[in-house]
DNA sequence: TCAAAAGTGTTATCCTTACACCCATGT
DNA sequence: ACATGGGTGTAAGGATAACACTTTTGA
């Protein structure tokens, strides 16, 4: 407040991760710019300035925007992170005026876009890494363990700014030993190690690494513009957190649900299979949902109980999440 | 993207609370400004306009920041959340260019400031309903539910914009009902929905409430200029729910401590009593300190061996937090 | 000797996990 | 008949919260 009014003109972008489930799938919405480098061309999320003389708050700002490019009014919107530097690296003087991006997420019910620029792609086409439904992905030990390890063996380069975790440790801390130890919520941490170490798309284009490094393979995830990707790994990051403790996913659901819709969609977030009868029994003994009295039939097998999510338990429990636990399914 | 650049000029300000522990009391530090409306003169969260030019990342612009106007040096930061609208209900045109401000939380170790204008503030000074460390605190029935209560049954005004709780669910989920039910991480809300009631002193000074309904009795915490108090209110909320499963404590406590410390700082965070016994079991047990082999005599009662933090738990660990539940001491 | 804090041991209870099993429907 | 999903019971194990109790220092 005592200093130069030292102003270079500032951008701020409004980023949407827009989140949906559609049978057992997550999906998020995108927009694809023409202007690509690559071969398909790449994608972006949802994104536009803020202008305080046209939006009275940045949700607001943030919503129009959506609704502009996508046709989709938003329900439930969260802000995420703000980041100030873009493509990390990047060099200074890069761009002027400077961009600084707000990350959002917003939950929505599945719906296929009109737009022909606008599509709806899977969460896991970007991060194969993360799907563990069907136990550990291959790609993780035949691919991204030994490219790690790679790297970790090679000298650090440049500014070795303080950090407690050696690379081997990061490497554990994000990607557990063995198969074990693997924490669904750490998919910020995973993206930018691979990141830092070179191994996905976005690294070599913001110029980090040496291109030699860059290994653009299908199985290191579809890439994003510019910093997208990272803004949707902070998006899942946070999903998969606030799910234990916040009824996040009946934002997702339709009113009615059966237990098993609501099983599929926790799992498709978290990434990880739930026990069944455990799930049904902690999930109608939490007190997060109410039977509506009306039946489902088309089930595939004997006909559910159609429930509803419990408003009032937001009142009633301290963190009323689905604390569900991994298993064997 | 494809819209019009109607470019009015923004702000971003970066706002640091930065937090120690001091005999048992948790503080923050402020700047004071002498220009003040009110009696005391208002404390401020030290702050600074972000300038890409002179700050590569916005973090070191905090840094550069807060070292610039207090001297320190920080360590932990970590970024809090950009609120866009100032004083949420603040006219629109009220003042341009536009203001976003970046909320960051840092911890360090406790030190009496040098620069006059620089104060160690107590935490509990601005939110005296949240210490709950010698029990429920008096001023919530007394004069918070009160108030609330009154305020619950004045008719809406203004645009009612779609909430999930009515006024009577939105009391009950902050403040829980009759000293049971508290979570301890609401601060936020809590904080919030005394703003909207109009009974902190800065819904007044934003000139949404009739000015009528502004009680500053200091029973309702010291205020703070602008929406600094919101901000502080955002890291205390951040500091009690992560402090539970990362380990943000040791980043207050210098690298040796006892147990009795180390609880001591935990109860100042969290704003209530632990048992003492669980405590010491679950700490030891749970791999995330170490005995260092040193004792520390001074305790006033038999001397306590001094333990230190141990950074490798953060790998072995799932969430490595310090689960406890508050209990009657 | 007493206050204050450091420590240890034990128990009841709850929560989670896992396994076993039956029910109702469509093909 | 059997596959698919719906739904219940129950027991083992671990974590937690509460209690009681001993130990070692300084004043």
């Amino acid at each position: 407040m005592t200093s130069k009014p030292q102003q270079a003109s500032i951008e701020l972008g409004l980023h949407a991760s827009i989140v949906s489930v559609h049978q057992n799938e997550p999906y998020v919405v995108c927009v694809s710019s023409p202007k690509s480098t690559s071969r398909h061309s790449a994608d972006s999320l949802p994104f536009g300035l803020f202008t305080p003389l046209a939006h009275r708050t940045l949700e607001i700002g943030l919503r129009s925007w959506v609704k502009e490019q996508t046709g989709l009014d938003l329900g439930y919107v969260e802000q995420l992170y703000t980041f100030g530097d873009r493509g990390r690296h990047a060099q200074a003087g890069d761009r002027d005026p400077h961009m600084v991006s707000i990350g959002y997420l917003a939950l929505t019910h599945h719906s296929e876009p009109s737009q022909q620029q606008v599509k709806q792609r899977r969460w896991y086409d970007f991060f194969p890494w993360e799907d563990w439904r069907n136990g550990p992905p291959a790609i993780i030990g035949k691919v991204i363990e030994p490219l790690l390890q790679e790297w970790s063996r090679r000298p650090e380069e440049g500014q070795t700014r303080k950090r407690p975790l050696g690379k081997q440790e990061r490497i554990r801390f994000c990607f557990g030993v063995k198969g074990d130890n693997w924490d669904e919520e750490k998919v910020l941490d995973r993206y930018e190690l691979l990141y830092e170490a070179g191994l996905v798309a976005e690294a070599a284009i913001d110029g980090r690494q040496a291109a030699e490094l860059w290994i653009n393979s299908p199985e290191l995830g579809r890439s994003m513009s510019h910093d997208h990707r990272r803004i949707l790994a902070t998006a899942m990051s946070r999903m998969r957190g606030k799910l234990k403790y916040r009824p996040l996913v009946f934002e997702l659901l339709p009113s009615f649900f059966t237990l098993y819709e609501l099983q599929k969609t926790v799992e498709a977030i978290s990434g990880s299979p739930l026990h069944k009868q455990n799930f049904r029994r902690l999930v109608e003994g939490g007190g997060l949902v109410e039977a509506t009295g009306e039946m489902k039939k088309s089930t595939g097998g004997r006909p559910a109980k159609l429930f509803k999510f419990r408003h009032v338990a937001l009142v009633e429990r301290p963190s009323p999440g689905l604390r569900v636990g991994a298993s064997k399914g």
